[in-house]
DNA sequence: CATATTTTTGACCTATTGGTTAATTCATTT
DNA sequence: AAATGAATTAACCAATAGGTCAAAAATATG
């Protein structure tokens, strides 16, 4: 019995996780709801019975997933230090986040590319604008410093999120022409060494802005 | 009549173009072979007189996007200019050519992730390492001069492919913060003003690197 | 303990999907 | 123009998919 009308139940905890699971791996239209059913190890009538059809269920499966990276993101972004410091906090932060759920950003990144209108409800949520001009805001001397004018987050913001995010999207891609890649140990120190590189390399290119 | 056996019907190409529209919107699983043969404007029997199978359909359109793909960047870093002048021409190209095929990155990011034997054709034509090791070798002293051994490579070509590739791959994802992004012509100017933001931010941070 | 309520199941339904087939149309060759 | 082979079609097929339903278990309630 629920609690309170809003306690997960056992099994939809468990449907839930079998759904994450399947959608994360095979997307919306790969997944089968039988599949699901089996790795909850239940019966698929019982899909239906606590999330009435695949559209709902994928629905709270991706609400979940897509506030889960948005929520990393910004709670990083928000911290109390200098730009310099959360650039190398992002990267150490995001990428061990990353590392624990791989398959997250080609799944995020395909199924919203493919159907837009299912992120509007983060859309509306997040006053949009705010991030961009509330980080500038609060470094805006030391962005200035490094000749960074508000026009240029929107640059600056997409390079630095791709640091973490691509290899994770495109790790096959690469594959392709480094196969070592294939390896996951060989990634994951791959990705470990990133951390320094990208940290590095942005801050480094900051620093010696022409302005 | 095919005029040497190789040569592409017309009605082939139709199909094929149609295909190749419709996987590429929709991945191969949320495609449907009736829906290419209405755009091709054929019936959908005469899909598989031409093409075996979805498979064997999908599989040919693939091969073909991911090839145009490669041959692109290989290109470009094939060519015969410093080290410094190739990354601006490859922002410069590489962008335009995804200005035209906005969707491509997406797609094959995505459809090589689920299921990324569909690749082993390719992979087993790259001579894997060559890219790699023959780009270092071009420009070993130049990349010295930057601090840039050949076991930082790795990190620095998925730096600079990410450059122009994440936005279009994430772009639904970028407009979520920036909503901006989902103008077309705001985007557009956006990876316009991408080409020479990449490359300084690229540059400048060689150039200034500690070794 | 009996009754009411919720949870779970197996069996079933319908629509869709990739794929096939046999017949027809079209073009080429002699 | 008859014969031959390729291209094209309409109708069909079997499997799969999401979804429903009524009955059975399990659980809570008075």
């Amino acid at each position: 019995m629920a609690k309170a009308g809003v306690t997960d139940s056992q099994t939809r905890l468990k449907i839930f996780r079998a759904a994450s699971d399947i959608f994360e791996e095979k997307g919306y239209e790969g997944a089968r709801m039988q599949e699901i059913a089996d790795k909850a190890g239940i019966n698929k009538a019982l899909l239906h019975y606590y999330f009435r059809s695949k559209d709902q269920l994928f629905m709270a499966v991706f609400q979940v997933l897509l506030k889960k990276m948005f929520e990393k993101i910004m709670t990083i972004f928000a911290a109390d230090i200098t730009f310099k410091e959360k650039i190398r906090l992002f990267l150490g932060q995001h990428i061990d986040f990353l590392s624990k759920n791989p398959k997250l950003p080609i799944f995020l990144l395909n199924e919203i590319s493919k159907n837009p209108s299912i992120a509007t409800g983060l859309k509306e949520t997040l006053q949009y604008g705010e991030m961009r001009d509330l980080l500038y805001m609060k470094h805006a001397k030391e962005l200035r410093g490094y000749g960074i004018k508000k026009s240029d987050m929107p640059q600056l913001m997409v390079t630095v999120v791709s640091m973490s995010v691509f290899p994770y999207a495109a790790r096959e891609m690469i594959a392709i022409m480094m196969p070592q890649m294939l390896d996951n140990k060989r990634f994951k120190t791959f990705m470990e060494e990133r951390k320094e590189f990208a940290s590095d390399f942005i801050l480094n290119s900051l620093k010696h802005r022409k302005k």
